[in-house]
DNA sequence: GTCTATACTCTGATAGAC
DNA sequence: GTCTATCAGAGTATAGAC
């Protein structure tokens, strides 16, 4: 996903993913993420503007992961509640795989300096317009019952978003089961139907466990247990 | 909720509430809160032991604050689906009203030393505990169908807490009526039934407005913008 | 209780030799 | 690219006068 990077950029990055991930951005200090990453504080100089830039890299990149995973999910796919379905799918799979990154994002946003806020304000606000445009379609078409869009909209992302937060690979679930869990709660959430009955993930259009394998090959393969 | 306080630990105590909501518990500074408190750095010491006793004060706060209100708010109500509609509007309403607090409980869990996280994890668990009850008992009776209990409860908790980050009181929807919402999106995502019918928000005996008034008095007057 | 002054450590970042 | 040495400021917390 990260344009071309370099051995030594790729460890400050993972460095930087598991100590922000794990003790919060402001409470990790440059000395401990040089030491992580095998460094010395100045030598991370040489790969990396600041702190403040390493989180907005870190930021873009996630968001860049979501967004293109998202467009290529829905490739072809016209159905509300298929498109919804396929949204919760790859929401939930990119959360759990990637974590660290996601929960990096979803923490330390208030941590970015002016324009850096305002960018990644814009990449959330585009992507979460996928979701909010598949409801919309959804309850014109009368294929969802939402009372309150916005309501749903926030209450159903933040679910799938929480999944960075709880979920552990050694746990009960594998990813992508959790990510079809997440989709027959949302479903229910929204009184989705196909026809006359109500819809559920099983008789869904969705993506399979290889077309993520596909997507996403350059899985991280540890995660901090904090 | 908080045992007898003066008025300048309640300052203080707001002013933390205030920063590390904004800020992060990390990155507030000890000069930065007694500014904010109107003392200096020094005065701050004869009120709080520490930054770290004032952080576990206020999620201790927060929990017992939550635990109380959903107990008195489930007294009398046995009916599974009546008890978790109850519990939903309970932690969505003080998650809307106590929405500095509640943030800063979620955010800086991994900012509490040893012995304070497992009390606070303690608390956690005892309350969630109440969650997962309702969950199974629904089950058990056939009330509502969840095909996975864990990612059910996980998810679902995860949404009503979420409201404390997204909700603001100039927005376009009020508490009371966002936790009804909430509760119609719990009711859907669990296929909750009531004789043979879908529950419904309107069909249950829910608690009003007027409760709310009288279990939470206290209700914090302004919160932060951030 | 309040304050000023300060101790000591750690912060992000840089200079300059190699 | 790597490092050691260092800067100026901010970190939490305390001493001691009032």
């Amino acid at each position: 996903m990260t344009t071309t990077t370099t051995p030594t950029e790729e460890r400050i990055h993972l460095a930087a993913l598991r100590l922000f991930s794990r003790k919060g951005y402001a409470a990790t200090g440059i000395r401990e993420l040089a030491d992580e990453a095998g460094l010395s504080p100045s030598s991370l100089y040489n790969h990396i503007g600041s702190k403040e830039d390493l989180l907005l890299r870190i930021m873009r990149d996630g968001y860049a992961r979501l967004w293109s995973t998202a467009q290529s999910g829905l490739d072809g796919i016209e159905e509300p509640v298929a498109r919804l379905a396929r949204l919760v799918q790859v929401h939930v799979y990119v959360h759990a795989t990637y974590r660290q990154e996601c929960r990096v994002i979803d923490a330390e946003f208030g941590e970015l300096v002016q324009g850096a806020r305002e960018e990644i304000l814009g990449r959330r606000d585009d992507y979460e317009s996928l979701w909010a445009r598949a409801l919309v379609a959804g309850s014109e078409n009368g294929s969802m019952l939402v009372p309150d869009q916005r309501v749903a909209r926030l209450g159903l992302l933040t679910m799938c978003t929480g999944v960075a937060h709880w979920f552990r690979p050694e746990g009960p679930n594998d990813v992508f089961d959790v990510s079809l869990r997440h989709v027959d709660l949302v479903l229910s959430a929204t009184n989705a139907t196909r026809g006359r009955r109500r819809a559920v993930a099983s008789g869904l259009p969705l993506l399979d466990r290889s077309w993520f394998d596909r997507a996403l090959p350059d899985r991280p393969v540890f995660q901090a247990t904090a």
